[in-house]
DNA sequence: AGCACGCCGACT
DNA sequence: GTCGGCGTGCTC
């Protein structure tokens, strides 16, 4: 008998909706194994493709595997109907949800890890001066720090280059290169580890859960609690129970970058035994991650901690899967391959029948929904740890009052706050000095070629730029409308704040933190280090302010402006306002002093406004609730957003009401369709784009429908591309 | 996504 | 007469 043919079933790395078969050749088939890449034939060329299946079968007419890419797996076999189902579901092509799934840099075939090398400074002996300011500046820093590595000097000088360069020839320092240090956990000292007497409701909230992991199936939690409830001693004595019967834990974190607090804790707490934890992270190299991926892999990790792609990390017998701040909206992918690590999560679990704890202050209102409904269990937080009470909230109506920046009351609490020496927190979404410049003579303003969005005036660098597309010019000067003079900037961002409260307290010390000046390695931290010390006394900035930072010594906290969210043309927009201002209110009286919060607004009467100030959640939640169902959203609708893209706006249109024309008749009334419309940004990096809204009360209605979509697709207009999203956040 | 196949303008 | 424009269609 001839050996037996083998077929493989082959992901490639190409967006074909379905996984190609390939012939096994004989030399191969003792290597090969499920979850390797290989590289396959396709057409004229050769691509990578992830290796999803092996089974006897007829090998006519297929074309062989070239060779194995890789001497060990980079995924178990159980993952691949997760795999399958996750791309079936968000209708992306197989082969491009694995390269997304897997680490970074492994898609194109480059040799070996770059490793990045850095320039480390270091006073050479002796007490000469130099002649020139900055370079003694820099000399005394160096000789008071010793070495520096390049990243640290730039973070304290500007632009140091020369000044270090003309150093170096003087002989008053040295200079080496170093492996640069890509972790930023690393050097991290290990916390103490202080593990708290649980509380009744943490113990309760416990107790559920050991009882499910017990018992091993599935089982969804969703424990919600306000900050500073204590949800991190329930996620680590969980997974502790989890790791105890032998299985493994997945935690999941909006942002790595901005919780080293729990990374933290996680190692205080598991350091000294034998638990290994790997960090899956947008610090590491390519390489580095690679490392940790095949770790994790060959079960060398017993805890992997990681943002929204860590949801695929390739552990055999996750026990627990924790969704940290579960609401956050960046556990959604908003490009490409649109999927939510959240939901994933959950289906991960199911095929993997372990627990899933989310965890939030604000859930997201889908899962409150299902918890209310009894399809997660519900595990409620209360009170705060230590019986600290909540921020007293007091909305400021900001028609009544002539400075609309900071209006009276914020800045009688600002200056109190500064007089007893403790600090305050501005909350302002907006990044840059102001939202827009307007010619006060003809109304004209500036808008950038590509999006047709106006651009923000960044006093800093006195430069307009486009928060869409990077879009980067200098003012024009005369106005382009009438010649004249007038174009001022309207609107405040938090440069604007930043500078009123320069204005107002010329003796506080005041700290912007924003994507702006946060830019660059470490500055995050380094903020984060100065504001505990207790080195600023005003603290301003945009959404990343209000994200689980614990600032004891944060008194007052004052939102600028309640509207800027509110504003937004999306269903969600009630929610997300509610959730930030719970979250930055949150930050208020963490320490032994209690707490006071400022909202501005134009909207005083918004439920969700009113909500965040009484910290009354559960009424937000039946009302926006009773709203959605009366629409017809999530949770109880289900939506798709097609998204078309094109260079000329009337193939675009063409497409899109063709498109939408063919769906009515296919869909026959199960799923509304709602639009063709143009898309609330309407012209993005210089594409036009419109949108059509599916919403049906099924899932599995709107999944028949895009089961039509290849078909459709191809009848599109040339130059006009499809995206589509499944269970949109927003619908930018 | 690539890359070839396929039918129409300005060049040695 | 060809070289090449990028529209459209397929890749086991």
């Amino acid at each position: 008998m001839t050996p037996e043919t083998l077929v493989a079933t082959v992901a490639v790395a190409a967006p074909l909706p379905q996984p190609l078969s390939y012939l096994l050749p004989e030399e191969l088939q003792t290597q090969a194994q499920i979850g390797m890449r290989v590289e396959v034939p396709l057409g004229p060329r050769r691509v990578v493709g992830y290796l999803l299946a092996i089974a006897p079968g007829e090998a006519e007419k297929l074309k062989p595997i070239s060779r194995l890419l890789d001497s060990e797996p980079l995924f178990a076999p159980e993952l691949v109907p997760f795999f399958r189902q996750v791309a079936h579901y968000y209708r992306h092509p197989p082969g491009e949800v694995i390269r997304c799934a897997l680490p970074a840099g492994l898609g194109e075939k480059k040799g070996g890890v770059k490793i990045l090398r850095e320039k480390v400074y270091n006073a050479s002996p002796g007490e000469e001066a130099p002649r020139g300011e900055r370079q003694r500046d820099i000399l005394t820093y160096l000789r008071q720090h010793g070495p520096c590595r390049a990243s640290d000097l730039r973070a304290h000088f500007p632009h140091p280059q020369t000044v270090l360069k003309r150093l170096e020839e003087l002989g008053l320092i040295r200079v080496h290169e170093e492996e640069r240090e890509r972790d930023p956990f690393r050097d991290l000292a290990i916390p103490a580890d202080h593990p708290v007497t649980p509380s009744d409701e943490q113990e309760q909230a416990l107790s559920a859960i050991t009882a499910a992991l017990e018992t091993g199936g599935f089982s969804p939690f969703l424990l919600h609690g306000v900050t500073g409830s204590g949800k991190t001693e329930v996620y680590l004595r969980s997974i502790a129970c989890a790791l105890a019967a032998g299985k493994q834990a997945l935690v999941l974190v909006p942002e790595i970058a901005l919780t080293p607090q729990l990374v933290g804790r996680f190692r205080a707490r598991f350091s000294d035994s034998a638990i290994r934890i790997a960090v899956l992270h947008s610090g590491l190299s390519d390489g580095e991650r690679y490392d940790a991926w095949r770790r994790i892999a060959r079960g060398e990790a017993e805890i992997v901690i990681g943002a929204r792609s860590a949801v695929f990390a390739p552990l055999t017998q996750p026990g627990i899967i924790v969704v940290d701040e579960e609401h956050e909206a960046s556990y959604k992918q908003g490009e490409g391959f649109r999927y939510h690590a959240r939901d994933l999560a959950l289906w991960r679990g199911q095929l993997q029948k372990a627990t899933v704890l989310l965890g939030s202050a604000t859930p997201a209102l889908t899962t409150y929904q299902r918890a209310q409904s009894g399809q997660t269990g519900y595990l409620p937080l209360h009170g705060r740890v230590a019986g600290r009470p909540l921020p007293s909230v007091e909305i400021l109506d900001l028609r009544g009052h002539a400075n609309a920046l900071l209006a009276a009351p914020l800045q009688e609490a600002l200056t109190a706050t500064l007089e007893r020496g403790e600090q305050a927190l501005l909350l302002l979404n907006r990044r840059g000095y102001a939202p827009y410049l307007l010619c006060s003579d003809c109304g004209t303003t500036c808008h950038c070629p590509n999006c047709e969005i106006t651009l923000t005036y960044h006093l800093k660098s006195r430069r307009l730029r486009c928060h869409y597309c990077d879009y980067d010019q200098r003012p024009p000067d005369p106005c382009p409308g009438c010649g004249g003079s007038q174009l001022m900037p309207y609107g405040a961002g938090t440069e604007r704040v930043e500078e009123e409260l320069a204005r107002l307290y010329p003796e506080a010390r005041l700290m912007r933190m924003d994507r702006d000046t946060t830019a660059g390695r470490g500055r995050h931290q380094q903020m984060l280090d100065a504001i505990l010390a207790g080195e600023v006394d005003i603290l301003i900035g945009t959404q990343m302010i209000a994200k689980g930072h614990d600032f004891p010594g944060v008194t007052l906290v004052g939102v600028v402006q309640a509207d800027t969210t509110l504003n937004f043309p999306d269903f969600r927009s009630s929610e997300r306002t509610f959730s930030l201002l719970t979250q930055v209110a949150g930050r208020a009286g963490r320490g032994e002093r209690p707490g006071t919060v400022m909202i501005q607004t134009y909207h005083p009467e918004h439920e969700a406004i009113l909500c965040a100030a009484a910290h009354d959640y559960p009424r937000f939640a039946e009302q926006e609730l009773a709203a959605r169902q009366v629409l017809g959203y999530p949770p109880f609708g289900f939506l798709v957003n097609l998204i078309l893209a094109g260079n000329d706006p009337r193939r675009v249109e063409e497409g899109a009401t063709r498109l939408a024309t063919v769906l009515m008749e296919r869909s026959r009334d199960a799923v509304e369709i709602l639009g063709p419309a143009p898309c609330p940004f309407a012209r993005l990096r210089g594409k036009s784009r419109m949108q059509i809204l599916l919403k049906a009360s099924q899932r599995s209605v709107l999944q028949r429908l895009l089961d039509h979509l290849p078909e459709l697709r191809r009848g599109l207009p040339a130059g006009v591309a499809l995206a589509i999203d499944v269970d949109p956040l927003d619908m930018l």
